[in-house]
DNA sequence: GCGACAG
DNA sequence: ATCTTGTCGC
């Protein structure tokens, strides 16, 4: 599948905030019944200083969450970073990861909050809107809503705002910070935390977003060129391996 | 007006 | 997010 070129540079941030209140009435949080097995993580880094956006597209199979395909994608950075406008600066280059793989993803794990925003609109609603497939946020830290303390015994609980629940706050690994998890688009909070425990294996992370976290922070293409030499992993993204031409700005 | 504020 | 070495804790 190919999924659109997208540029946010001429954006004002008045603008996205505009279109994110029209977009997210387009949000549904019913679960889709299409079955799922190749979960895609979705991650972003920055080089030189941030001026070149890095983000990293990781898909495993379940239940065992191997790794099966990735990719990388580069381009500068066109947009600044803005607490609720994450995905206007993040997406283009996301899109770019995602048209490099060659397996299609059933489902999306996206580092950052889904529903759980200002307007209902995260990276992870956007994302899913876009691209049409079914989407979850998982946020290390809070944006938004507030929650009751997890303990030994309760590992999962509610993140509410304004009234109502956006999403779950869960205890991903004891010792650890939680995470915050809330839907994207076609899906509900319920489902949206049982398929991020599912993404579980022993880390705070879930093993999609962490495949792409290491992709999207490795400037050096360390990891990139590792993989790329694995048999096991069909697809050989040495294209994708080139590091990106500032002469093609 | 004063804080809070994904990555 | 990124810049960065050692270091406190399970």
């Amino acid at each position: 599948m190919r999924f659109p070129n997208m540029d946010f540079t001429n954006l004002s941030p008045k603008d996205a905030i505009d279109q994110q209140k029209t977009l997210a009435q387009q949000i549904s949080l019913i679960d889709r019944e299409a079955p799922v097995k190749c979960i895609a993580g979705i991650d972003v880094g920055f080089e030189a200083k941030g001026r070149i956006t890095r983000a990293a597209a990781a898909l495993v199979m379940l239940p065992d969450l191997h790794l099966i395909d990735f990719a990388i994608a580069r381009r500068p950075t066109s947009f600044p970073y803005i607490p609720g406008l994450l995905s206007f600066r993040e997406i283009p280059a996301i899109l770019d990861a995602l048209n490099n793989l060659v397996y299609h993803p059933d489902l999306l794990l996206v580092d950052g909050h889904g529903i759980a925003h200002p307007r209902k609109f995260g990276i992870a609603c956007h994302l899913g809107l876009v691209t049409d497939i079914t989407s979850i946020g998982v946020g290390k830290s809070r944006l938004v809503g507030t929650s009751n303390p997890l303990t030994e015994k309760i590992t999962c609980t509610e993140l509410a705002y304004r009234g109502e629940t956006i999403g779950q706050v869960i205890q991903s690994k004891a010792g650890t910070k939680p995470l915050y998890v809330s839907p994207g688009h076609h899906i509900s909070i319920e489902k949206a935390t049982t398929r991020v425990f599912e993404s579980l294996k022993g880390y705070r992370l879930p093993e999609p977003i962490r495949w792409a976290h290491r992709l999207a922070s490795d400037p050096e293409n360390i990891l990139l060129r590792a993989l790329a030499k694995e048999p096991q992993l069909i697809n050989r993204p040495r294209e994708h391996v080139k590091r990106f031409d500032p002469s093609e700005i």
